[in-house]
DNA sequence: TGTGCGCGACGGAGTCTTGT
DNA sequence: ACAAGACTCCGTCGCGCACA
């Protein structure tokens, strides 16, 4: 926080949806840009401190059982998602021949911020792969299929929900409806599919090359198309979530902001 | 236990489609 | 004709699985 205050280039913004901005860094970043921030939601040094503490007192409330009200819930969301950018814009200096190993880092720190803030409300999660048994018409196990997760939640040693969390769902939102469909139709089991996203925005070059815009990822085709052919989701989350996500009738249904998961898994 | 290999993470950049 | 939107592909790395 205190860095983009003092060590920054320059803060750009987005041609087209202005809330939006970049950070240029200087010689030490490369003069790189960054993703886009989204202004609305990134807390700076001034309004940090407060929030943190603000946010610690909501995982309170949420192991305790309490539904936090609104402005925690906003609030909550607002500090995951400056949590998480920061540490993407500060790989988003690394020299471009690194940038690839910096999104595997991006991915992977994600994952584990979520899993530490379910962890905080003493709730049973981990990582890792669950072995599906594949079976054949006379119900004999013929092999099983491993699945490697990226959160597992369980109450009492029992797995009782998976749950997908990247940083945006890109092309990548199929794998998480097929996942929920093949889980069931081999374990003849409903157990509930959750997807969590940071955002679903990419920075983009616009007709003038010194000038840069936003644009989404999300395939809004796609997911209403598995939704309502393949098996709905049990619940989509989203800390910046985009405007379609609210007014699309079909698409409000399933997709949520972030703070409805956190309410969600602390009942 | 050691070794090798396949897979999937993300986000920039590309292509294709639709809209004005 | 041009812009914006929708969708797809690619690169590099480390993890984890399979097998010896």
């Amino acid at each position: 926080m205190d860095f983009i205050d003092t060590g920054l280039q320059a803060k750009i913004v987005s041609q087209n949806e202005t809330h939006y901005q970049f950070y240029q860094y200087q010689a030490e970043g490369h003069y790189n840009i960054t993703r886009p921030i989204n202004t609305r939601l990134m807390y700076d040094s001034e309004t940090f401190e407060a929030s943190a503490a603000q946010f610690l007192q909501t995982l309170e409330q949420l192991r305790n059982r309490v539904t936090p009200d609104e402005q925690f819930r906003q609030g909550m969301i607002q500090t995951i998602y400056t949590l998480q950018q920061s540490i993407g814009a500060a790989l988003d200096a690394l020299p471009s021949g690194q940038s690839n190993q910096a999104r595997k880092i991006t991915g992977d720190l994600f994952e584990r911020l979520i899993r530490i803030l379910i962890v905080t409300l003493d709730i049973e999660c981990v990582s890792g792969t669950v072995q599906v048994p594949v079976r054949d018409q006379n119900d004999e196990v013929l092999f099983h299929s491993s699945y490697q997760h990226d959160l597992l939640i369980g109450e009492a040693g029992e797995l009782k929900l998976i749950g997908f969390v990247k940083t945006t769902s890109k092309d990548r939102i199929d794998k998480v409806f097929v996942d929920k469909f093949l889980y069931s139709k081999l374990t003849d089991t409903a157990l509930p599919h959750i997807a969590i996203f940071l955002n679903d925005v990419q920075r983009k070059k616009t007709s003038r090359s010194d000038r840069y815009g936003i644009s989404a990822t999300f395939l809004p085709g796609h997911f209403k198309a598995y939704t309502i052919k393949l098996n709905p989701l049990d619940g989509v989350y989203y800390c910046d979530i985009r405007p379609n996500m609210r007014t699309d009738a079909l698409l409000s249904q399933h997709i949520q902001t972030i703070d409805y998961f956190f309410c969600r898994v602390s009942n």
